[in-house]
DNA sequence: TTTTATTGTGTGTTCGCACACATTCGATAT
DNA sequence: ATATCGAATGTGTGCGAACACACAATAAAA
């Protein structure tokens, strides 16, 4: 690489070619202010001539400062979906303690608004200096964004997105490109006509845009290929609250629809229809679900459900922590939409994507 | 977390508590003898009971110890599959260069052990404190494990695995796994009765035994599943260093198998296989293949190759040179094996695994 | 016994940066 | 003219670990 010195360049050497003490060109690279204009531009120019990068690890030691940041997300007891974001924080929050980040956990009932609403105000008071959040009111969430702005705490979000505002970053999946793998999926599987359902389960919980979205990608990838024609696509939303009318509701499309072949499921609720599938002794219809819950491994491993498609929520609370971090300590510029990668998992590649220990694999 | 102390340890603290000098701490850490054997034990109960963890910072910039990598691997220009091994290679030297980390490459001729040798002789000479190393060849490593491991030198490697002896750690695939996996997608594509070929291409290239573990797994996924009768599974093996005995071959294949209905290419080559699908216009045929590399996605994109498996090759080059900074650079322990994700990609998610700029997202 | 190794232990300096504090200098006010 | 103030600049210390060195105590060799 030309022009790289291979000397590294320290504040000293700067000032020393400035002919100015450290403390001035500390004052300069820090904009502290009290220099004088002219020494200034000086200064500056020699830093960038000789392309000074400071050391990050001088740095880290020298300053003792605590970075303090807030995750705001769902209990996990009221859905199990939101362990996995929890680990991610606290694995990330291990890594970056060395840089003395430390992560406040929020969580709040998934059910209740009001509870988000309290837990929000409640960190917000905290005055952290970054907030990562899975922001699944809509409406509740905004007027903190305001807040935040002013207050200039920059904050990421993360499973949930909400593109009028803009956050430091959105770390999730694209729900709509996973719609469309999804009916890839279903397409090479079943290349013959036949019936697709489309279940949407316990919609509520999760917030409602995500799913409208992979049902979208699902019904484009029969359109974009010109295959309407051939399969008969039937959307329904089931709500466990009552088992019976679980039940009663399936029976129902079972009995209406022979030659159904195919359900998508768009939450993490598949274990419950491939538990009502084997419970009516029914073979013949594949199940392609969401995220690696327990009960959903089970049947993947047992073959009632082919694919479950991995969002990867460890990942999305790790990263989303990492994000804050490259921010606020490591001063990087943070990429402002970030997708993570659709998995597709059977129970031949589970093993590579489940939780085990402290795997750190990875994709780069 | 129970028992966790939220302010940091330091040495100073440790040797308080044992009422010794940080000096004499510092030398049980370090293992550097001149410490009485009583005091010794005091201070490694009192380093464990406070869980002590070495400020990373700290040590970097005490140590100005510079550490040199070397990195052999194939020419990329030979084969297009090791450009992928070289850019996580950068990428990890480009993360590891605060850490006083720089890698040095060799590349040699994948088609010449006797350059194999000349490289790894050189490399040797050199005397670099880790190396990280595809052995594509068998028979010409072995020596060199040995002066590696007189030397004391750790060496990682990456995509091909030698067990005999005890590399610091392997980083790759499990090719078995892999078999199955390309079994079960077949399976699913393809749930009627039919003939499935499995076809070796350039198999010289890489390391054979890939090929056949993959081969392997793939027959074994039909044998565990009680499949055999309803599949006829074949294996060839093609050189496309005669383009017309490629074809030739292909021919009489398709013409004496009439029902064959998928093929899994056990090596990157499944666009050489497409191409010929496509120039016959022969569309009933299903294609899986391995790696991600340009023409690939050519044929992914057009619909003639179902699905790739992703090996992850900028993975395995970006964690092998991780794997010797985390045990030299940061002391840590790593495994000694270690399985990089089976990735199945389609169309529909390939954007999240091909290489883009700097993307470092990942699951953890 | 004195000298010389050997072992055990403590002290001090260094790394590059951040930040508190000290000093200088000129301008203005008294 | 001298005190006062504030802007501009310099100096000094600490962060935590590594490592060189100093010193003490003891053991071995003279």
């Amino acid at each position: 690489m030309p022009g790289q010195k291979n000397t590294v360049v320290r504040i000293k050497d700067i000032a020393l070619k400035a002919k100015v003490s450290t403390g001035t060109v500390d004052r300069v690279i820090h904009n502290r202010g009290r220099v004088a204009e002219d020494v200034k531009e000086r200064v500056l120019k020699i830093l960038k001539e000789l392309n000074y990068e400071p050391n990050i690890m001088a740095r880290m030691l020298g300053s003792k400062k605590q970075y303090v940041f807030a995750a705001l997300l769902p209990d996990h007891t009221y859905d199990a979906f939101w362990m996995a974001p929890k680990l991610g924080i606290e694995k990330a929050e291990q890594d970056l303690k060395q840089y003395g980040v430390q992560v406040e956990q929020y969580v709040f009932n998934p059910h209740d608004p009001q509870d988000y609403v309290k837990m929000a105000t409640k960190l917000t008071k905290r005055q952290p200096d970054g907030i990562l959040l899975s922001p699944i009111y809509y409406n509740e969430t905004l007027p903190f964004f305001e807040k935040w702005n002013e207050a200039k705490i920059p904050f990421v979000l993360f499973n949930t997105q909400i593109a009028e505002y803009d956050p430091l970053s959105y770390i999730g999946q694209d729900s709509y490109q996973s719609g469309l793998l999804a009916a890839k999926l279903v397409h090479y599987g079943q290349p013959n006509p036949c019936s697709i359902l489309i279940a949407h389960i316990d919609e509520e919980i999760h917030n409602a845009q995500h799913l409208v979205k992979k049902e979208q990608g699902f019904r484009n990838y029969f359109i974009q290929h010109d295959l309407t024609h051939h399969y008969n696509i039937i959307s329904v939303e089931l709500n466990r609250s009552s088992q019976s009318g679980f039940i009663k509701k399936l029976d129902e499309i079972l009995e209406s629809t022979l030659d159904l072949k195919q359900i998508f499921v768009t939450t993490s609720q598949a274990f419950d229809i491939a538990k009502y599938l084997k419970q009516r002794h029914v073979k013949n219809i594949k199940l392609i679900g969401y995220d690696l819950i327990t009960p959903n491994l089970y049947y993947l491993e047992t073959g009632e459900i082919s694919f479950l498609i991995n969002q990867n929520p460890k990942g999305q609370g790790y990263w989303g922590i990492y994000q804050l971090a490259e921010h606020l300590v490591f001063k990087k510029e943070v990429p402002i939409l970030k997708y993570l990668p659709l998995d597709v998992v059977t129970s031949e590649n589970l093993n590579y994507f489940r939780d085990e220990k402290d795997d750190t694999f990875v994709e780069i």
